[in-house]
DNA sequence: GGTTGCGGACTGAACGTTCAGTCCGCTTCC
DNA sequence: GGAAGCGGACTGAACGTTCAGTCCGCAACC
């Protein structure tokens, strides 16, 4: 059977208020008033509180990839790949608010600090490998792999922050023009 | 007579407590503790803690502000204007982790949530009105303004980021490569 | 079919802890 | 002597967590 509904529930509710009000500023209380279940209960399906934090990062995180790394086809030219890639991330983060407002915080917080895995095993692999296939192949510049992961990920994170954060208005346009300037800035 | 010798101490204290432990991980007992001073004085010179946070978030910001945006020569390229901004807030960025780390802390908070004067306003300005002007003049793209901020801040502050809260090693190398490769990004 | 017994998911009042903020006595300075 | 600056024990509120008890579906038995 699959995973139980008061368990969904709990982890439903604690993504719209710790993206809402921060990890801090909701109360097991209102998080368990909110998911409609009893306080004791969150102790049923979870350690403690930060235990409940971890899950719900792992299972927005492998939503996220989900959606952002499905088919993409190998075969194409690398700009092609990478346009693909970084659009459907900048969507992700536009159309899901709650979960950015969740992951960025998440990984400034403590919790990510000590961990290896905050920086998304997987996620980053794909971009990573591509980033170096690029390099290799002296399409993108000779610069440090960090370098290049924060040419490509900053203006993307920064426009969705804007949006979440300060409801900038973002259309298809903006989008693309994000997503091809970042290209344009790895490239020589 | 300037700001009391305890004023700076608190502020100081509170600056490194709140970058390394977030807000709430901060209690008033260990800010005085780092102070040397009693808790209670911390209310002789702050109306309550958020009262402290934002006063602190104001004096960086001021400080920053005063590091990045001295004595930037009118007359000279807006390339070369851009690109001394640039190195200098990722420099600031780079040589100041805590102040960093508690900005960005800031800006996500509730405090900035409301607020209007959470986007630096005179720093933005600058930059702004640089590239606005540079997009009036057709060196960077017809984009939204929003769009070109987030292809000139995003890669700096994501730079900065790994290097603060992943402990990226960043040379002088890295911090050209990025800010010129943010000014291919904006350019067409 | 009706009654009884049982297991465990579930609840929420209660607990100990921790926090921001107060209060009052002590010191320092004029 | 009075005012201002200061310290830290103290307070009430809020928090995460616990646990004794409730509730309900189902199996066993008559």
């Amino acid at each position: 059977m699959q995973q139980s509904d008061k368990r969904r529930a709990i982890l439903q509710a604690a993504l719209e208020l710790f993206a809402e009000q921060g990890f801090h500023g909701a109360p097991t209380s209102q998080l368990a008033q909110k998911a409609g279940v009893g306080v004791g209960t969150l102790y049923r399906y979870f350690k403690d509180k930060d235990d409940l934090i971890r899950d719900l990062y792992r299972m927005v995180r492998e939503d996220a990839m989900q959606q952002i790394f499905t088919e993409v086809p190998g075969q194409t030219p690398i700009q092609e790949r990478y346009q693909l890639i970084m659009t459907r991330m900048l969507q992700f983060f536009l159309k899901n608010p709650l979960q950015f407002r969740f992951m960025e915080q998440y990984y400034f917080s403590p919790f990510s600090a000590g961990e290896q895995d905050c920086e998304p095993p997987e996620t980053h692999e794909t971009l990573h490998r591509l980033l170096l296939a690029a390099r290799e192949e002296r399409i993108v510049k000779q610069a440090p792999l960090a370098v290049l992961q924060a040419l490509a990920y900053g203006p993307i994170v920064a426009l969705a922050k804007e949006h979440n954060n300060r409801n900038l208005p973002v259309d298809e346009e903006m989008v693309r023009q994000t997503v091809e300037a970042s290209w344009d800035g790895l490239t020589r």
